[in-house]
DNA sequence: ATTACTATAGCTCGAGTAG
DNA sequence: TCTACTCGAGCTATAGTAA
């Protein structure tokens, strides 16, 4: 019996009430006997139900001397999110969201190909798209605070996970993708990488083709990258 | 250790997942061994947690030869809504919806009047507005469709619940009502009978005060209605 | 096919307590 | 204060089975 993902159901409601008390940014400073009574429960309890939650990587916790800090991490953060959808879905019907980022193309350093080229991304990649990526991604640059607004709107979607892996030589971060259409004809995923995501005003797209030729892109070029919450995967 | 109102963690997910299944309507026809093997349950547990759901008043049961219909009920659903809001406050924000209905004030059969007058409707209405209620009600009839899509838009969200009661002489039947703003001047509630929740074009008012003559208003005159989801109580 | 009872294995809870 | 251990009481799950 799991909520989300590997989440039991009494887990998900102490995850719950953590929200509840940290509000968006995810973090709360609670004792586990504070943090038991708002949910009627036993310090012991609280406190093994903390453990849990941080061995399953949902919570991340700081001690200090009087107290603790309790973070919710990206992937508690997705499991709330996933269950936030389905309710949204089931509640206020299908709302069809359409998002719409405008940006400019431009060359990077070619890291986005490097990483496509790696096979523990290409596989997942693959998935997603349902095609072999092209070994390239197309750089874009938001102009306007809109577009930054529209993009940490895209964030708080749960969107697709990517995970990271390790090869011989180094390790890969995780990250997330989100099923978009470019132009209103190409479907690709833009990425965005758990590393990079606070550098606000750049995203990279992947696509089973080469962008820059399939719709005639130069530097500079301005492009529309529309998300529907609808392309979502089921589950 | 209760999620929302009276509904363990464990019984919340099954709601859950029956909602998943259900989609808006509320309603679905599964065997407690397909409800199970959704949620990764045996059959018998399955069993044992919708008749603890029924017991509650949070689903209902219409057992047929082939199976089983399952009906959130509204207590179910609410419990659930109040879920979606609070994931929703913490996940996108104090997203300040606010509803704005538009009608015409025509003159009702004195119902409302007797109903404020009951004592069981007015301890409660004297605790939403904070005041004691004027003893009528304001009738208003929505005209457009998107007044109406509008409404169902405000019916979507918990609300306020009224409860039903009993009398020597009769029942009373339960209700919600919704905190709103008349003609952007008058604190008041919204007041949607569960009986005449299906009567699509009227909604009444009541107010602490004698709305036709604290706003000068007749028959046939415009009133607009605000609602923000902020002005909710907090649980 | 259904739903749901009984019996028991196993898990979770909180009191007591330590660090 | 804080977190978190141990351990027994009680609750919950499933197998077996009935209707």
């Amino acid at each position: 019996m799991k909520i989300g993902k590997d989440v039991e159901p009494v887990l998900w409601f102490v995850l719950y009430t953590l929200l509840r008390l940290a509000g968006g940014t995810g973090a709360v400073k609670v004792s586990t006997t504070q943090l038991g009574e708002v949910m009627g429960v036993s310090q012991q309890s609280t406190s093994r139900h903390l453990q849990h939650l941080e061995r399953l990587g949902l919570i991340k916790r700081e001690f200090v001397s009087d107290g603790t800090y309790i973070h919710i991490s990206r992937k508690g953060m997705d499991n709330l999110k996933t269950v936030y959808e389905q309710l949204r879905k089931s509640l206020v019907g299908p709302a069809s969201t359409t998002l719409i980022l405008e940006g400019v193309v431009f060359t990077g350093f070619g890291e986005g190909a490097y990483y496509v080229n790696q096979e523990g991304y290409r596989s997942q990649l693959r998935e997603f798209l349902g095609f072999e990526p092209f070994p390239g991604t197309l750089n874009v640059r938001l102009r306007t605070k809109v577009d930054m607004d529209r993009r940490e709107e895209l964030e708080r979607t749960p969107g697709l996970e990517f995970k990271g892996f390790k090869t011989e030589d180094r390790s890969f971060g995780g990250g997330r993708g989100y099923p978009v259409v470019v132009n209103d004809e190409v479907e690709a995923v833009l990425v965005i990488a758990d590393r990079t995501r606070y550098d606000r005003s750049t995203v990279e797209i992947v696509a089973p083709v080469n962008l820059r030729k399939r719709l005639s892109l130069k530097d500079g070029d301005v492009i529309r990258i529309s998300y529907s919450s609808s392309l979502e995967r089921d589950d």
